[in-house]
DNA sequence: AAAGGTTTCAACCGCAATGGC
DNA sequence: AGCCATTGCGGTTGAAACCTT
């Protein structure tokens, strides 16, 4: 079967959007909303197809939308989920409000790549010197996560034996109320009686990581049990610091 | 000043996922 | 179950801006 093109392309402009067409889309949107994006453009009276009017407004016309340059927690969360997520460019803009999932890509390809890469990590500071752009560059975290070297390091280096062992270790302490206590600190106990800490961990529902190193213990333990779509959400989570303990209920 | 090289980022493309019929 | 329309996603492109020589 021939693919049908996503839209008609002969008399439709393309490339740069013109300040006339951006309000046209904007008004239109803040009238009707967007509703059928195929439909939009002739109802607005836009020369444009409809895919090209979402883009432009999912990338750029969004009232929500956070422009300037990226702050270093925001390159520290993005660094953090892409080596937990990879290119899942929609899955960590959601965790970065005002952001795009094409901004976060493109800051990733011109930039954070190089960072997490030791053998380019001086490209961009020569450049930001280059452009005068206020573009921090470090990889500090209260959490560290392992760059792709040091996990591939570290898989070349440790044998299966010790990992299972460890992991044996780690599950062992999953049950353990006060491995739980020295690493959490209750965010939201709403949910639960106020003896909470006397309670099991399954009772809390929040809570936020104040031992850095029994979190990577976790991270560690609970990557190891693989990653379906509640899997990785708790990850991602987990990974910016925060627990929903009733997920621990999964592992 | 100008030519050539490099970087940035908005926009496009093609494919996969989803939902309605 | 299968087809089709639509949406969403990630990879890629290319024009513009910027830098170097």
């Amino acid at each position: 079967m021939v693919r049908a093109p996503c839209c008609e392309k002969e008399g439709l402009n393309r490339g740069q959007w013109m300040p006339e067409e951006d309000k046209i889309l904007v008004d239109y949107i803040g009238k009707h909303g967007h509703g059928n994006w195929r439909a939009l453009p002739k109802q607005a009276g836009l020369l444009r197809c409809g895919k090209s009017c979402r883009l432009r407004w999912v990338n750029y016309l969004r009232p929500d939308i956070k422009r300037g340059n990226f702050t270093k927690e925001e390159e520290d969360t993005i660094i953090q989920l892409h080596q937990l997520l990879g290119n899942r460019w929609s899955v960590i803009a959601t965790k970065l409000p005002g952001r795009t999932d094409n901004e976060i890509k493109n800051l990733w390809n011109t930039y954070l790549k190089k960072q997490t890469d030791p053998f380019n990590t001086s490209q961009r500071e020569s450049n930001k010197k280059k452009n005068n752009k206020s573009v921090t560059s470090h990889m500090v975290s209260d959490m560290p996560v392992p760059t792709a070297t040091e996990q591939q390091q570290q898989s070349q280096t440790s044998d299966h034996n010790s990992v299972n062992a460890k992991e044996e270790s780690l599950s062992s302490k999953i049950n353990d109320e006060n491995f739980w206590l020295e690493a959490l600190s209750i965010v939201d106990s709403s949910a639960s009686s106020s003896s909470s800490s006397s309670s099991s961990s399954m009772d809390l529902t929040e809570a936020e990581i104040v031992n850095p190193a029994i979190g990577q213990q976790c991270f560690d333990l609970f990557s190891s049990y693989g990653t379906d779509d509640d899997g990785m959400e708790f990850l991602v989570n987990f990974s910016m610091g925060v627990v929903d303990l009733e997920e621990l209920s999964l592992f």
